[in-house]
DNA sequence: GTCCATAGTGTCGTTTTTACACAAAAGATA
DNA sequence: TATCTTTTGTGTAAAAACGACACTATGGAC
């Protein structure tokens, strides 16, 4: 077999042709009025002081999602968060130092549940996505990916839920589909549309935080979701 | 800055760490009536004679896309193909010998253009999506990962016509996406649906190939593309 | 008791989707 | 040369989904 047959070379791989595998985590969050992502503050060269994704490098005995998994409990202090692989940046200068190739993971949080010790110690920020500073290396590229990543799963899947408090309100949930889209919605014809998908559960509870009225809460119901036949959400 | 902060380890790496970046690449090909991929036969051990996707490693100095162009052109002949990246698959024992990670690519060619030589000197072979054999590592995942993009992509973006000839006709195309979609399509609505797209002309050949009454040849018109509103095809 | 801010609700016209069947062409064949 | 056969090409009507749109209800603040 010679050199020219690709996976032929296996094992005659050229250790120089090793690299560093990275993972950065594109965290959103939302806060009833904006998307955010959480953003740190790079304590180190190059780029010291800049705004940069939370992110590490992949470990011997770790699978990437092992990684990603680690780093967001790094940061966030949670563990069993939503996350989804983006996609690899492989730009040969994209770190200035060493030759990494990084794999991007976007990731959904409820913004009141992290630890806010560890947003201290790490110098981060919650940052709106629409308002966000520019990031180091390849970040900002990686952020778009994964919001349009974001859109796209959304409207297929039940995953918007991981962005809110397990009980919430229309009103939020209509909100937080604004803020990932980045555009308004009908208030009657979103609200007839998620009652027809028959994934929600009204409870008899209010919230009264926001209005005198007071504005009942809902939760997501899984069991309804696994058994609904249609595709799409929005 | 201590080891645990993610990329405050960037510059006290762990050679240890790197690992080897591989390229593997599904190439869809369609023969006016099945989806089918183009697969080795491997020459060599671990998994010699076990069939695979085309791959080879990540070099140096080539990005991830580099790697996939420049491997698509070994097994084909062909360069300027469509190209996505499907995802990595970091699984740790996923190559028994040495730790490697690698990235998927999906590639989409007509199936009459390719090099017939390099098919024989590489033992390749054409295989229905739905019929091929079992792949080696994690190459069965990577497909089905690939198969999932290339249809929510032919959803929205007009990259079924990389699979066709220049001209094909509307029987073509209606076949081609049934292959992909693995579901039959009205012919009536599937026609005027395409019509209404206003993407692709008509000409005034026509293909006699597969009636006596001989079919219409269509073109995918680019400039008309560009400039329509909607957002989705199918 | 009035004010005020937010919650909650239904209809109708338009557009899109789906289901569905027959005539035209032209070479092959008798 | 008539007819058979196979494939192409075409339109309509009913159903479903979507989009636009405005008023009443609630209940605490004042």
């Amino acid at each position: 077999m010679n050199q020219e047959t690709g996976h032929a070379v296996t094992y005659q791989y050229d250790a120089e042709d090793k690299v560093l595998a990275a993972v950065d985590c594109i965290i959103f969050g939302f806060d009833e009025e904006d998307l955010k992502i959480l953003l740190i503050k790079r304590g180190f060269e190059p780029e010291k002081g800049k705004w940069s994704l939370v992110g590490g490098f992949l470990k011997k005995e770790e699978t990437m999602e092992d990684a990603a998994t680690r780093i967001l409990e790094l940061y966030t202090g949670l563990d069993n968060i939503y996350m989804e692989q983006v996609a690899t940046f492989s730009e040969v200068d994209r770190d200035p130092v060493e030759r990494t190739i990084s794999t991007a993971y976007y990731a959904l949080i409820n913004i009141r549940e992290h630890s806010k010790n560890l947003i201290k110690q790490f110098s981060a920020q919650w940052f709106s996505v629409s308002n966000a500073p520019h990031l180091i290396f390849d970040h900002d590229r990686m952020v778009q990916h994964a919001l349009q990543r974001l859109r796209n799963r959304s409207a297929t899947e039940p995953i918007g839920f991981d962005l809110l408090p397990q009980k919430f309100t229309m009103r939020q949930l209509q909100k937080l589909y604004e803020a990932i889209w980045d555009a308004p919605f009908d208030k009657r014809n979103f609200i007839n549309k998620i009652n027809s998908l028959n994934i929600i559960d009204k409870l008899d509870e209010k919230d009264m935080t926001t209005s005198r009225k007071g504005s009942y809460l809902y939760q997501f119901n899984a069991e309804k979701y696994e058994k609904r036949e249609g595709k799409f959400l929005i």
